[in-house]
RNA sequence: CGGGGAGUAGCUCAGUCUGGUAGAGUGUCUGCUUUGGGAGCAGAAAGUCGCAGGUUCGAAUCCUGUCUCCCCGACCA
């Protein structure tokens, strides 16, 4: 994509009503836009992040056999007044009143609706387990929104659901997504921590959060110190959660040996048998004829609080730090506005497009010092330099963002390098 | 919901106490000169001063009401 096509303004100074730095470099970048209160709007480049996490989360959960489906964000109240949730819920419920007066509500999760179509889709043992899962946005009315997308009453949530014939199978369930959601922060740059946690209005009697370690995190954490230094997916379920690990009011402050940090909860399981099966009377036959009421669990990870927990953990004073599979461009090609050698830029830019599908020149009338500055600020994982080194040289400059490293190379080199295998 | 703060140009803010034609920086636009770390010069556009009433010859400024946003607390998959 040429640059000056894209929607961008950069902000040189921060918005006030931003105060943690996600918030101030998503606003600076143009990834976002503040609607009303713990509302935004999603720019072309805060979009394209969001999609990219969306993606590295839709493989994992495809990985372990999860249906891709999409529920509505209206939903009708009558399921929660069969659950009992439509009273418990309270005023972080979004209520509507439709023309024909009936009560209507702005999803905040979706236990009842998949419960109910779980029930009319599969009644036989031999359709479980099944696991199904969308990302769709949702809306709670927080009672304060605040630090951007961080905490906002509108956000989008990737939510998984799963049916198991017994409580043990139910477990292994549970057991299977826990590691997967290891894996899948894993991917996204981040190393998780999996802590303890209340259920909360979801109910249930096991359940983990994950947490990303920031000093701007809303949760207090207690952890064992292995937690942060192995490669947890390498371990088991058991091993895991030998180790202590616990978040806020669930804290055991006699415990010593341990860290005392900050987290951003990011994914959240839970394993809550029968909670929404029975009232809403779902059940499956087994081979008996006898009917069986399915063992559920639900596992949540905040797509777009993630955006915002990863710059919280990737950043420096110039700007953002993407890893690469989430930055919204891959390289970023920097020329000047009125560039005497068009013709190699634009068969470099094509070179690289056709080999790696998001890379952006930036044809902006603007100085190469601000082109670099905005680089920087943007995040991009590779800035190249096409200007005078090549004019004088033929060299072109390759600066990579995560550690600044420089390295001059000809035309010719540029379309041979392999930019995967220098990923910092 | 309790306590505090703020709404003036896209962004950051001054002006309000003490009423008298709407300001700065930055960004934007035009032209020229430029181009390796947010370039220089010249010129220009840009705000019903959150909204509604009131006081006054005259209101961004004083009074009343109202809306919105932000911060602290309580709350929170």
């Amino acid at each position: 994509m040429k640059l000056s096509n894209l929607l961008f303004n950069s902000l040189k100074e921060s918005p006030k009503e931003a105060k943690i730095i996600s918030h101030q470099l998503m606003l600076r970048s143009s990834m976002i836009r503040q609607h009303t209160s713990g509302i935004y709007t999603w720019l072309p480049l805060g979009f394209k992040v969001l999609k990219n996490i969306e993606n590295i989360i839709r493989n994992n959960q495809d990985e372990i056999g999860c249906n891709e489906m999409l529920m509505s964000t209206i939903q009708s109240s009558e399921l929660w007044k069969k659950s009992g949730r439509y009273a418990d819920y309270g005023k972080e419920m979004l209520r509507i009143t439709d023309r024909h007066d009936n009560d209507l509500l702005y999803g905040p999760t979706n236990e009842e609706v998949i419960t109910d179509l779980f029930s009319d889709y599969v009644n036989s043992y031999k359709g479980l387990p099944k696991y199904l899962y969308h990302i769709q946005w949702k809306f709670r009315d927080e009672i304060r929104p605040r630090f951007g997308v961080m905490r906002g009453r509108e956000f989008l949530m990737k939510d998984a659901y799963s049916f198991d014939l017994t409580e043990e199978a139910a477990f292994d369930t549970y057991k299977k997504f826990f590691r997967s959601y290891l894996k899948t922060f894993l991917d996204l740059g981040l190393q998780p921590i999996p802590v303890k946690a209340a259920t909360g209005a979801i109910g249930g009697d096991l359940s983990h959060e994950f947490q990303i370690l920031a000093n701007t995190g809303e949760s207090e954490l207690a952890y064992d110190s292995k937690l942060v230094d192995s490669n947890l997916y390498e371990k088991s379920y058991e091993e895991i959660t030998a180790m202590y690990s616990a978040s806020d009011e669930m804290i055991d402050k006699s415990k010593s040996d341990v860290i005392i940090g900050r987290g951003i909860e990011v994914g959240h399981i839970f394993n809550f048998g029968t909670k929404y099966t029975k009232p809403l009377e779902c059940f499956v036959l087994n081979k008996d004829g006898k009917r069986i009421t399915p063992y559920m669990g639900s596992y949540g990870i905040g797509v777009s609080r993630l955006t915002a927990a990863i710059i919280e953990a990737f950043h420096d004073d110039k700007g953002i730090k993407w890893p690469i599979n989430i930055s919204p461009f891959r390289i970023n090609i920097i020329i000047h506005s009125n560039s005497d050698f068009i013709a190699d830029v634009e068969s470099i830019y094509h070179q690289l497009i056709t080999k790696y599908d998001n890379v952006c020149l930036d044809d902006r009338d603007l100085s190469i010092g601000r082109k670099i500055k905005d680089s920087e600020l943007i995040g991009i994982p590779w800035t190249l330099i096409i200007g005078n080194n090549f004019k004088e040289k033929g060299q072109i400059e390759l600066i990579s963002r995560s550690n600044s490293d420089k390295i001059f190379l000809s035309k010719q080199e540029i379309e041979n390098f392999e930019f995967e295998q220098y990923t910092p």
